[in-house]
DNA sequence: ATTTAATGCGGCGTTAGTTGTCGCAGCACT
DNA sequence: AGTGCTGCGACAACTAACGCCGCATTAAAT
């Protein structure tokens, strides 16, 4: 990339230095980036290339109150290169309305012009006039969807950025106990979105021990002065596994065995447990015997327990007993009074 | 766009027309794009543009095995014009995490560029070395995330296609019951994922009533010679919401009353139920008096199940009658002997 | 207040690249 | 053999890009 002397590709790389709308850069800094990747021009050029040439093929902005003009692109604008195609941008669609139910909405907000730009190319295959590409696609989410916890597109970019480039950062934090904002110096070790919440692993400045910090609870995340300080024996697997977001797990997998109804049994077919797994008929029933090897896990109790009549868990016995007496307190809470306990 | 009579800007848009890598256009194809775009050059222009300029600076690859020269894009190649920031690119890499229990591997597969993208720039950033993006950032989904059925990548092709652009298809299908193929010809109104199926919403030819079609069990997927037909009263929330997906719902919200534990009333007040949503101390205990508006679905009631012991239902009285009922019916399989029915 | 350095901008001549045209060659189809 | 399509090399005319210069404006330094 030494002498890549072609205009063309020169402009590709401007473009892909000027960053989006929050973002500025200007024009002394993209000469020099521009001669780091091997572009020497004049800086007469750059300036002709921003003012005349880009700026009015493309939606390029120019601050020009303070001198080095600051150059941006529309926060709107997203070009693909290779364009998309029809497949692509319906999937796009599909997972825009699962990450909804699933990230923070200014998360979700960060793929807006991606997710704009495959409408926008579905709107406009509506050759019959109205597109109705809307009313034909629907992405059903697993679970129940909680509304995602609301947080500050600001505090997003700057914890993001401060992990990814190992830096501390200064944030006044609401925890969950007290009703006032503390401030705190952390060093950000990881980032956990659990379903609708989003965690920063973090340790507080001077302190040894991992904390996890509701990214919701921050206000005014700023990078700090302090140095970034690492923990090397952190492994982001192993702590969540550990039971630190209430989902414990044993070490190895477990052979669920059960009798599962047949709605189950198909249900389990197309999209199976695990990869070892195996469904049997039993005879003269509607019943299953469905033996796979699953993660010991609470997330696949929970599932068991959302199926309740449909699966009678056989084994491990572990589980068998945890569903009996949830359903015996679940039954207690639930009865009025005691003796009408009905069995089969 | 008449005369819009830029080099650059024609290279973009040329640039743009080049399909991905399964995909071909060949320079008379291409030459005829260009001008419905107000780009009117000669054919050779073109062909040099294509042969000397942009395949020497892009994966452009050329098929000259029949003479209109065929081009296409790298398959890996993406590039976004304002490049991706920072926290962007971790939001891919975060919703990579979730779509992979949520989607097909194909239909996923269709934006790993877009991914790759991400995860290149994360690596890129590494400044000390080894990078270590990829041992700090989880996403844990909600459920328990069952293997998503594998569906044909030109399958997802054409039935995408055939969707959005309106055509029948041929199909070979593979039905639940039946363990032939049987060639099928269908007129496309519909998607849902869920979960992790996908499925097609659609009349057979000669048909009235709508069926859904498992995209995993569709083998050799074609567009069809005949004339895709409309529904016009078709609307697909209702037909979710009339149960077809097992997802029966009432038309309006209820209100929920219950008792949550301690834990739970911390969840629910991140991540909230509904917008309608209150919970207040109950006093001499650990619990919490939740009332919110939700909708009447089942997976308001999959999620109250899941709970268990953690939620005790007061209203609606239908939920508090399927909840004491199933936890009845669950503690009798488990039950051994009828007799040792425990209460509080 | 004056100086100084940095930045933007118009203009100009040189240079380099782009474009259409022509001719030739290979290929498929007739 | 003929015809039409496509790709490619070459050439000349044209156009655009580039660096340089000078000047105006601005902000910081003296």
């Amino acid at each position: 990339m030494s002498d890549a002397r072609d205009t063309l590709f020169r402009y590709l790389t401007l473009l892909q230095l000027i960053p989006r709308s929050p973002g500025r850069i200007s024009t002394p800094v993209l000469k020099e980036k521009l001669a780091e990747r091997g572009f020497h021009i004049d800086t007469r050029s750059l300036q002709r290339d921003l003012g005349q040439k880009l700026s009015t093929q493309f939606p390029i902005g120019c601050d020009d109150s303070q001198k080095p003009y600051r150059w941006y692109f529309d926060r709107a604008f997203q070009c693909h290169l290779p364009a998309l195609d029809v497949p692509s941008a319906l999937t796009l669609v599909l997972a825009e309305e699962y990450l909804k139910g699933l990230l923070p909405p200014v998360v979700v907000g960060q793929l807006t012009p991606h997710f704009n730009d495959a409408r926008q190319l579905l709107d406009g295959m509506a050759s019959n006039g109205l597109s109705k590409w809307a009313r034909c696609v629907r992405a059903i989410p697993n679970g129940k969807a909680l509304i995602p916890a609301e947080l500050d597109e600001a505090t997003w970019q700057t914890v993001a950025e401060a992990l990814l480039e190992q830096k501390a950062i200064d944030v006044m934090y609401l925890s969950r106990n007290s009703e006032t904002e503390k401030p705190l110096t952390l060093h950000p070790q990881g980032i956990v979105s659990r379903h609708s919440a989003t965690y920063l692993l973090a340790h507080v400045d001077g302190f040894e021990d991992l904390r996890q910090f509701a990214l919701h609870r921050v206000k005014h995340a700023a990078f700090s002065q302090r140095a970034w300080q690492a923990r090397d024996d952190f492994d982001i697997d192993r702590y969540i596994q550990s039971g630190a977001f209430g989902y414990r797990q044993g070490p190895d997998n477990v052979v669920l065995e059960a009798e599962i109804a047949r709605p189950v049994a198909w249900l389990l077919q197309e999209t199976p447990l695990s990869e070892q797994q195996t469904i049997d008929a039993l005879p003269d029933s509607q019943w299953y015997r469905l033996t796979a090897q699953v993660p010991d896990d609470q997330q696949t109790l929970w599932w068991l327990m959302g199926m309740s009549t449909n699966v009678k868990v056989l084994a491990p016995s572990a589980w068998r007993e945890t569903l009996k007496a949830n359903a015996a307190q679940v039954l207690a809470h639930y009865q009025d009074t005691p003796n009408t306990c009905d069995t089969h």
